[in-house]
DNA sequence: TGTAATTGCATAGCACGCTATATGAGTGCT
DNA sequence: AGCACTCATATAGCGTGCTATGCAATTACA
């Protein structure tokens, strides 16, 4: 018995090779970003934000799929950049809403068509149906992992 | 026109989806291996050493497609665990020779089991075929963003 | 109404990825 | 031999994810 023979294929693990891939979008997305002074963790947010200005952070998490601490530091980050800004909710006061200031809505234009390029060359050997495909294959995981164990 | 015509669309983005399945699966393994006392870091270069141990850093960077100090500090954190140890290279003053530990050894069929349930539950819709080619897409989509632009 | 449970957010602290930079050992060229 | 260059590793510092925990505001209910 050789040490491969009791070795882990990482070349069909799911997990290894979507942590790898996963990488490399962050790498390319990353550098895409930088110039604009924005980090790729507070992309999603803003693809919120864009989409619907003045929610709650409550809202955001459910939305982004993340921990509410980790949101928190990304919007305090936001903050000090001056993408957004905190005000509190008139109606409970326990909530902030979560405004865009001109600067973070100057920058969705740019933004999305970095990210899109990033995807663009990601999937640049598929075809239309090979990518919708894949992205659904995606889907299925996300809603796989995601059902209760 | 309302703000969703200007929006990004999410779902067709396969960074955003890439990015989401990434952190379901990093969640899923970090809770699987974190009462066996590893790291979801640790767990690459586990597999590497388990199939060749006594490689040097530069070897496993290459191996993984981590930076380098990436890589240091993991090795720290494990050398901390009891998992390596790190010995000079008696050929190259300049290189540690990094070699597992009969406890790092010892965890290995168990740590395997872990991240194949993980996996296993991920693609627990797929055919054994649409599993086949998710996992050669994910290989296609490494190799363009791997390549020099 | 008053107390307990829940909710929204912040903070502390850590893992793991990155870039930038330092240091010491090998290599190569004159 | 001496000097510059390259290579292997370490360290500093930061972003983004996580869990655990604390606090203040709201809600629920006896």
């Amino acid at each position: 018995m050789t040490a491969s023979d009791t070795s882990f294929d990482r070349d069909t693990s799911a997990g290894y090779l979507v942590n790898h891939m996963a990488r490399l979008f962050a790498r390319e997305l990353e550098a895409g970003l930088k110039p604009l002074g924005i980090g790729i963790g507070m992309f999603p947010a803003l693809l919120q934000l864009w989409e619907k200005d003045g929610r709650t952070q409550r809202e955001l998490v459910t939305a982004l799929d993340i921990e509410q601490p980790t949101l928190a530091n990304t919007l305090t980050r936001m903050e000090k950049k001056g993408l957004i800004t905190r005000k509190p909710d008139p109606e409970d006061g326990r909530a902030q809403r979560i405004h865009l200031t001109d600067r973070g809505r100057a920058l969705q234009a740019e933004a999305e068509a970095r990210a899109t390029a990033v995807n663009t060359r990601a999937l640049s050997g598929f075809s239309e149906s090979e990518k919708d495909r894949f992205l659904k294959d995606i889907g299925r995981v996300i809603d796989a992992m995601k059902a209760p164990t």
